[in-house]
RNA sequence: GGAGGGAUGGCAGAGCGGCUGAAUGCACUGGUCUUGAAAACCAGCAAGGAUUAAUCUCCUUCUAGGGUUCAAAUCCCUAUCCCUCCA
C-alpha cells in the first residue's frame, strides 16, 4: 500500500510513478473523496470532542451530588447526529481504501521504460548456451524416458499437474536440499518451516489480496461458503515467510532478517489458458525455494542486489546458463518497485525462461503489514523494506537440468554439487 | 464432546463503568555523580490520525467485530487465539 500521506501531499508524484507502469487512476475523484473526508472527519471528531467534555462534566457533577438530569437533557440529542457523521465518515474512508489498496507499488528510478516483457532489459549474463551435436529434446520427451508421468496425474487430479517417480523424484528433491542447504550455509539464512494454509490477512499483507484472489486456490473450513472459515493455499512461500513478523516491531540487533523456506505453490493460472501448456513450466502446484529479507529502508537496493546474487550461485553450481534481466514498470508485479529476472536457457525451447524472479518491495508490504523498527537515531519507529526472491523455483530448475545436461541418448548427466544428494548417481538413464 | 480462565504499551504486569491513554517493574533516551564504566538518583518515554508553518489542541486505539450507556480497558453478545480441567 502506498503512503496516504504522500497521496494527500503529493498525488503528482504517485500519479507520475504510476504512469510508468501504465496504471492510471482518478485524481479527481480521489481528491474530492479525500475533501470530503477531511470535512467529515473534522465534523466527527468536534461532535466527539463535545460529547467527551458533556460526558465528563456529568461525571464530575454525579461525583459532588448534583442534579443531572439537565445535562442529560442537554446531550440527548448528540447520539444521532454524532453516529450519521460516524457512518458517513466510514463510507468515505472505505472508498478511499478501496481505491489506495487497488494501487501498485511505484517503480523504482532505476526501473526501465516499457509496456510488457519484450522491453525488459538484460542487464547480465552467465555462461554460454551448450553446443549439441545431436538434435536435443525437451525435458518432457527427456522425463518421459526416466519417470515424469503427465498421464498419472491427469487421473489423480487433471491438467497443469505432475507425477514424477524413480531418479528424476530424487533429483527433484535432491535441488531443494541442495538449494536450502546452499542458504543456509553460505548465504546466512534462517531455515523456515511455514504453513501452506493461510489466512486473508496474510495474503493481504504481502499484496495478493484483495486484488488477486481469481489466481488463488481457496478453501473453507467447517461450515458452507460464507460464514465458513477461508484458509487459502499458498501461491509462494513469500506470504508465509513474510507474515512471520506482521504486526511487529524488529529490534535492531536482529536486522536484517534473512530467512529461506522450502514451500510447495500453488497457483490457480486463471488467464494462463493455453500458455505453457506442455511439461512442468507452468503447474497448478510446485515448489519453490524462497527467499526473504526484512532490511532497512537505506539497505535495501544493495541487498536486492545481493539476494539476486545468492539466487544466481545455484544457477551457476549447476552450472546453467542464465541471464539476468531487469523488469521494465509495464512488467513490475503488483507490489514490487523493482525486480530482476533471472532467465535459465532452456536448449529444449531455444529460449531463456524465467526461473527466479527477485524483488525489493520498499515499504509497500511493509506499511500493509505494520512490519517497523525503532530507528534510534530518529527514537521513532519506522516501516521496514521487504525483498523476496526464489532461489529457486525446483520444478523448473529440474526442467532446465534436464534439457541443458542432457546427451545424445537421452541420459542426464546429474551436476557434481548434486552427487551427494543422489546417493551417488551422476547420471540418470 | 463438555466446563472454566485469559488476551492491556517494546516486554512483563496492575486496573474491572466517569478524575485511566492506562499504576508498577524492566528495557530505552537524556541528565547528576564518576578519571571511565557500573550502581544510585532525577527527568523523559505507546501508536495511528485530524488540524497547524510549527508549537498547541483534538480524535481514535487496552485481540477483533457488534451491543448497552450521557460516559466502556472495565458490563453484554459473537469470533479468533492461548491456558487449565473433565470425558
Amino acid at each position: 500500500m502506498l503512503s496516504k500521506k504522500q497521496l494527500r501531499s503529493d498525488i503528482e508524484t504517485v500519479e507520475k510513478a504510476l504512469k510508468k507502469r501504465k496504471f492510471s487512476f482518478d485524481i479527481n475523484h480521489l481528491n474530492s473523496l479525500e475533501n470530503k473526508r477531511k470535512k467529515n472527519q473534522v465534523e466527527t471528531q468536534e461532535l466527539q470532542n463535545l460529547r467527551n467534555i458533556r460526558s465528563k462534566s456529568i461525571g464530575k457533577a454525579k461525583a459532588a451530588g448534583e442534579d443531572i438530569e439537565p445535562l442529560l437533557a442537554a446531550v440527548a440529542d448528540f447520539a444521532d447526529k454524532l453516529d450519521v457523521a460516524k457512518s458517513e465518515l466510514q463510507i468515505i474512508q472505505s472508498q478511499i481504501d478501496e481505491i489506495v489498496m487497488a494501487m501498485p507499488n511505484m517503480p523504482h528510478d532505476s526501473v526501465p521504460e516499457g509496456d510488457s516483457e519484450e522491453d525488459n532489459i538484460e542487464v547480465s549474463k552467465w555462461g554460454e548456451p551448450g553446443q549439441y551435436d545431436f538434435e536435443v529434446k525437451d525435458h518432457v520427451d527427456l522425463g518421459e524416458l526416466h519417470g515424469l508421468d503427465f498421464e498419472a496425474a491427469v487421473k489423480i487430479s487433471g491438467a497443469r499437474f505432475s507425477v514424477m517417480t524413480g531418479k528424476i523424484a530424487r533429483l527433484h528433491r535432491a535441488l531443494t536440499q541442495f538449494m536450502l542447504d546452499q542458504h543456509v550455509e553460505n548465504n546466512g539464512y534462517t531455515e523456515a518451516y511455514v504453513p501452506y494454509l493461510v489466512n486473508a490477512e496474510s495474503l493481504t499483507g504481502t499484496g495478493q489480496l484483495p486484488k488477486f484472489e481469481t489466481d488463488l486456490f481457496k478453501t473453507h473450513l467447517h461450515g458452507e461458503e460464507g460464514d465458513a472459515k477461508t484458509l487459502y493455499l499458498i501461491p509462494t512461500g513469500e506470504v508465509p515467510i513474510t507474515n512471520m513478523v506482521r504486526d511487529t516491531i524488529v529490534k535492531e540487533s536482529d536486522l536484517p532478517l534473512k530467512f529461506v523456506g522450502h514451500t510447495p505453490c500453488f497457483r490457480s493460472e486463471a488467464g494462463a489458458y493455453g500458455r505453457d501448456t506442455r511439461g512442468l513450466i507452468r503447474q497448478h502446484q510446485f515448489e519453490k525455494v524462497e527467499l526473504v529479507q526484512v532490511v532497512k529502508a537505506q539497505d535495501s537496493y544493495q541487498v536486492l542486489e545481493e539476494l539476486t546474487g545468492h539466487a544466481e550461485g545455484i544457477l551457476q553450481a549447476l552450472n546453467l546458463p542464465y541471464r539476468k534481466v531487469a523488469l521494465c514498470a509495464g512488467d513490475l508485479g503488483f507490489s514490487a518497485a523493482k525486480t530482476y529476472d533471472l532467465e535459465v536457457w532452456m536448449p529444449g525451447q531455444n529460449a531463456y525462461r524465467e526461473i527466479s524472479s527477485c524483488s525489493c518491495f520498499e515499504d509497500f508490504q511493509a506499511r500493509r503489514l505494520q512490519l517497523r523498527w525503532k530507528n534510534p537515531t530518529t527514537n521513532k519507529q519506522e516501516l521496514l523494506h521487504t525483498l523476496n526472491g526464489s532461489g529457486l523455483a525446483v520444478g523448473r530448475t529440474l526442467v532446465a537440468i534436464l534439457e541443458n545436461h542432457q546427451q545424445d541418448d537421452g541420459s542426464i548427466r546429474i551436476p557434481d554439487v548434486l552427487h551427494s544428494y543422489m546417493g551417488g548417481i551422476t547420471i540418470i538413464n
